[in-house]
Order: structure tokens, then sequence, then C-alpha cells
DNA sequence: GAACTTCAAAATGTTGACATTTATTAAATT
DNA sequence: AATTTAATAAATGTCAACATTTTGAAGTTC
């Protein structure tokens, strides 16, 4: 079983365009490749030992993750998460998780809401176990991606788990130092399933917005103060 | 000039992939290339005289856009644009763009707010002339990307206008006899530069969503009559 | 007549070579 | 010595051929 924080876990492409489109993603979300570098298809392809075709490919779906800037002529970079795209990220997450959420309320099927609790208790289950440390990446991603998916709308769900989540699971990976989830985000976690139980769409808009823009507060006062060590 | 509706106008890219990206696009949202059938790559290439592999970057990018829908191992068709998919799309946009038109309120410069004025003008102008005909569907886009553009963020820029605006302009040109800008829309249209003008964010949302809310709502009732001739 | 096999045709996936553009380095000029 | 120019190297863009998979029709079986 796949562990990797970084998997987004949403093709099962058995092409070498599909197998490689994964692999590059695994390598950039890491930090394997630096941001910023370029990704040089002679290289690569030599590197990954395929051709340039399928590696061609897997760049223009990872363009379409957002984590590639392409221009022709002149070849693929690695995305740049400086301040203001990782905050321009959490703006536009906010907008549509919002909505996500008030949609979740009103469609999310009570299996979905039985998962979201089975989320939450395993997670407080290991923030008492380990005296109040935060909560693993993979299990508040595990808790939005079940959110999402409640909403029952694929357009959002693919603006979210398939271009944005890929951002910030790159951002929260090699920011892994930072105070991501506090322990208040148990708390506003249960926020969430309280308003998506009582089947209120307005409730639960109000709950992740606050649980995301906190998030982004938290980020923003972080990175004001790492100017450098970027 | 180019004053055809369905042109995007975003990318100005001299290769043949980019220049059959635009082509395609093209014929998807004007339905030269009919919902749902399937792009062959080989009738294509020999049809635009370009051999499969810039063909099939072209496919890859549209993807980006959500016009095309690929599967590996079985192609590439267009996308069919069935009524769940047109409203999960404008309650995309509402997110999105609501979200949008506060940042607008806050970020847009005076020259940008401007140019909502002389698009309005144009638009109250043309109503007038043709006693209270529709807004032309490029005056009204021409509104919403100045106004997505002021909001001065990249990410929610991307969002509305390369994945989700290629859908509705594929959706509006093709139903065109749908009453798609009532008289009533100019009005809301100034409503939104007012609260940009006044600097309000929160009104500006709320101004927007209506907006949105509203051509949704009119969306959801046309296709509910016209379940047979789609 | 319906469902399952078999085989041929067509389509997608992949490759390596070629073309064109861009980047690099060395020479030449001021 | 710094800047410009020219030649070379390398990279991206494109193509046509090959490989593999899927599709669909013909034939067979129940």
């Amino acid at each position: 079983m796949n562990t990797n924080p970084a998997k987004v876990s949403f093709d099962n492409d058995s092409t070498i365009s599909g197998e490689i489109t994964e692999t590059l993603r695994d390598a950039i979300i890491t930090g394997e490749f630096l941001q910023g570098s370029k990704l040089s298809e002679t290289k690569l392809a030599k590197d990954l030992d395929v051709s340039r075709g399928p590696l061609r490919e897997a760049i223009r779906k990872l363009e379409g993750m957002n984590l590639i800037q392409h221009i022709p002529q002149q070849g693929a970079r690695v995305i740049t998460l400086d301040t203001q795209l990782v905050l321009e990220v959490y703006e536009t997450r906010e907008a549509l998780e919002t909505k996500a959420a008030s949609l979740a309320a009103l469609n999310m099927t009570s299996s979905e809401v039985d998962q979201l609790h089975r989320i939450i208790d395993a997670q407080s289950k290991f923030m008492h176990d380990n005296s109040n440390a935060y909560i693993p990446a993979e299990s508040d991603f595990a808790f939005h991606e079940t959110l999402i998916r409640g909403s029952k709308n694929n357009v959002i769900k693919n603006a979210l788990l398939h271009r944005l989540y890929p951002l910030i699971k790159m951002f929260r990976y090699q920011n892994s130092k930072m105070s991501n989830s506090t322990s208040n985000s148990l708390l506003e976690h249960r926020q969430i399933v309280y308003a998506i139980e009582q089947r209120d769409p307005e409730l639960a808009a109000v709950t992740v917005k606050r649980h995301i823009v906190r998030a982004r507060d938290r980020i923003k006062r972080h990175l004001s103060k790492n100017l450098d060590e970027n």
C-alpha cells in the first residue's frame, strides 16, 4: 500500500505516458526536482529510459496540474511556489472548497459522513497518542478529499483535486517544518462534520471557509518570517 | 480583426501544436465537431495535414480546457454538455467569479474600471439601438473577462478563463437561441461596476453571485423545457 | 436467434531520425 | 576589457514508421 502523502492517486494509466506522469508528479511534489528548475526533455528521456513522445505528453498533463510551466521553444520548468502563488492558491481553494462544503451538506451519503467520522476519530487518536502533535498530512488530505467528493460536483472536484491540491501538497510537503495543522484543526474538522450531519449548507460553508482562511493566515505569517530560506 | 465569440484569445503560439489547438478549440466551441463525437487521430491528422505528434499534444491541451475527454487506449471525444455538466459549470463559476469580484473591488485599477464603463456603455447603446435585444455574447464575455482580470489573482483567472469559460462559450454558442442575457443583465452589470467603484468587496460578491445564479436558473429552466432537442 | 471465437483492419501508443529554433562559446571588433 | 558577431552545440518541434491494443465483422456453436 502506498502511504506517500505526495501521491494524488487519481490515475491508473498503464501507458508509459501515464506512468511517467505519476513519477514526475511525485518528484516535483516532494522537491526531488527543485522549484524553477528546467525539465530537459533529452536528459529526462534518457534518465527515465523512454522516448520523448510520451515524455512530452506527460509534461502537458503536469502543466494541466499546474505543476509545470511550459513556454514554446523554451521548454518546461518546475513551478515556483513563491509567496504570491501560494496565497493565490489558498484564495482559490477557499472559494471552491467553501462551495464544495455547501454541496456536500446537501449531497453527501451517510456512508461518506461515516468515513469523515472515521478519519477524525483516527486524527483524535493520533493526537492523543502523540501528545498534541500535528495531524498527519495524509490524514488531513483524506478528510478534505472525502469532503470534496461528497459535493457530487465533478467540475469542482476536478478543479480542486486535479489542479489545486497538487500545488497544496507540493507546498506542504516542502514546508513540513511549518505548523501545518494545529490542534485547533481537529476541532474545526469536527465542526465541519457537524454542519454536514445537520445538512446545513450555510454552516458547512462558514466552517470550511474559516478553516481555510486560518490555514492561509498561518502560511502568510510563516512566509513573511522566512523570506530568505526559500 | 477577430470578432468570433468563440475565440478565447489567450495563446499566441506559432508552433503547429499551438495552431491546431486553436483550430480544434474553435471547431469544438462552435459545434463544428459534434458533442460526444470521436476525434480520430488518424483522420484529424490527415484533414489538418499534420503528423500525429503535435495533434496529440493539442488534444492534451484541449483536455486541460475541459473541452475533450480522453481515455487511454480508447481515444478522445468532444465533451458532452449535458444538463448536469452545465449546471455544475455554473456552480463552479459562481464560486470562483464571486471571489474574483471581491478581489477586483480591492485590486482593480481605475483604468480597468473605466474599461468596464466603456463596455456597459456600449451594451446600453446596443440595446437602445436594437430595442431591447439581448446583449451580444462577445460584449458580455468582454465584461466578465475584464472583471476577472481585475482580481489580479492568476490562479482564479486561469481557472476561469482557461478551464471554465471555454465550456461556457461552447454552451452559449450552441444555445444562442436561448434568452442568454435579458435586459436585466445590463442593470446587473451596472450594479457590479457600482460595487467595484465603491471598492466594496462584499457588495461586489453579492451582485456577481446573483448575476450568475440568475443565469444558471435561466439555463436550468431552458434545459428542462428542451430535454429532447439536445 | 443469441452468444461466443477468431481473425483482420484500424486505432492508439511508442520510437528514433530529421528540422528548426535557441543557447553557448569563441572569435572579432571597437 | 567589454560588446558584438559568427560558428557550433544542444534543445525543442515535427515527422514517418513500427508496436501494441482495441474494434468489428465473419464465422461458429449452443
